[in-house]
DNA sequence: CGACTTAGTGTTGACCTGACCCTAACCGGG
DNA sequence: CCCGGTTAGGGTCAGGTCAACACTAAGTCG
């Protein structure tokens, strides 16, 4: 308690600075405990700190002065799951004065998982997942974090090949197609989605099999730019 | 022994931080020195210090305690042309670990000013303008920024109501042609180009007048949201 | 064999886009 | 006062995309 004030009032007048962290917004599909469909879900982080004490909070930390922002969500991607991200991006940098009492700038990353990888998450203490539409009261302003990372996702998702970051290797169109509807919310054709997305996709010649039906045939995602992604990143 | 060692949990060195800079690229329109066509220009500050003395860089500076990022971004700004931006947004935040010879995370808005209020920017020491396109040896990484800046504005022109950022209130469609040919670099069709405009404009009933040829309409831009622009700017 | 289920194809009409032609309105000079 | 020049603004048409929906293909199970 102490050092909280210490550290909070640490900067009033001499040496004032601002905080940076990284957090990371990662998400996963898991089907809703109520519907059964395909949602988005995240993992949340119990505050054992002050300030929001006791409050859920996007999992992060400071940047630490020889890594890299990326290799910093990475890190803490990890940390809270156990896995390597399939897709992780920068989302926004957030820095209003009043979004903490003492002055924290986040630069967030948002992250998409496997779901073959999610069934492998350990339980880490501390750590739960969460309908992403359903958060709410989140410590700082990692509501308002969360809701724009999912507005975003759902923009992206219709422009860049970003859902096979929820899939494995090789996958069929109508578990492509269920991604979609999952970060979408709704149902799509499956005759015109195959016609959409038959250009970017690489057939294996594979079926898969052991079904009560058709087999259906298993792509790969074709990494051939057709378009460019305007994706920036800072690994080069 | 300062806490924010405590808070990091790790105890890594001792006061070893990563500093936080806000840096802005303005974008103006005038005319290309060569051509005469209209480009897209920007102005630059001469450092002086080090690291990078007398090179080139994007104006910008540490951010204050008590300022948010988007006012630090306005308030350099201001400082290095005079004028209040018509648009502003965030970029990116750049923070590779060899960007500086000390560490520096730096977020970066991007800015539009109009053409009219440029004619009125008064001289600055050590501020100079270029054409966007032909800036190189920048300091820091600050030529990537500039690359990617572009690239996000050649983007966002085509989805998003940006252009009236360069434009006075009232414009003529030729005038709102103008930006985007000089943004994107070609020629448009006058007449496609009225009709994908027209349903976002309103009619001013005035003409531009006093000139040797048919009177074209003014228009205003229309801020009816037709489409949500999926930006986000903490001012709420 | 036949019912059922899912994979995948064809077709159609509405809409958007680019290319291009045409008319409208204003000027200035014989 | 007509006439050519210039720019504003509208019309048309071919090609492509997209949603909607009917249809065929290929498996399993009884």
């Amino acid at each position: 308690m102490t050092l909280e004030i210490d550290r909070s009032g640490h900067g009033s007048a001499t040496d004032q600075r601002v905080d940076l962290a990284v957090s990371t917004v990662i998400f996963a599909l898991r089907p809703h405990p109520v519907t059964g469909e395909p949602t988005v879900w995240l993992p949340l982080v119990r505050r054992i700190r002050e300030p929001f004490e006791g409050r859920w909070a996007l999992p992060g930390g400071p940047l630490q002065p020889h890594e890299d922002l990326a290799s910093s969500a990475q890190h803490t991607l990890e940390r809270t799951t156990g896995l390597t991200p399939n897709h992780l991006e920068q989302l926004y940098a957030f820095g209003r004065v009043d979004r903490s009492p003492d002055r924290v700038v986040s630069i967030v990353y948002w992250a998409l998982v496997r779901a073959e990888e999610d069934a492998q998450v350990l339980p880490v203490p501390n750590v739960e997942w969460f309908v992403a539409d359903e958060v709410s009261g989140l410590a700082f302003d990692h509501d308002d974090i969360v809701e724009y990372a999912l507005t975003r996702l759902r923009a992206k998702i219709t422009y860049s090949p970003i859902a096979y970051g929820f899939l494995p290797e090789e996958f069929t169109l109508a578990q492509l197609r269920e991604v979609y509807e999952a970060v979408l919310g709704r149902q799509l054709d499956p005759a015109n989605f195959r016609r959409q997305m038959i250009g970017r996709l690489q057939a294996t010649g594979r079926c898969l099999e052991g079904l009560s039906h058709r087999p259906p045939a298993l792509y790969r995602h074709d990494p051939t730019p057709s378009r460019t992604t305007l994706t920036f990143e800072e690994t080069r």
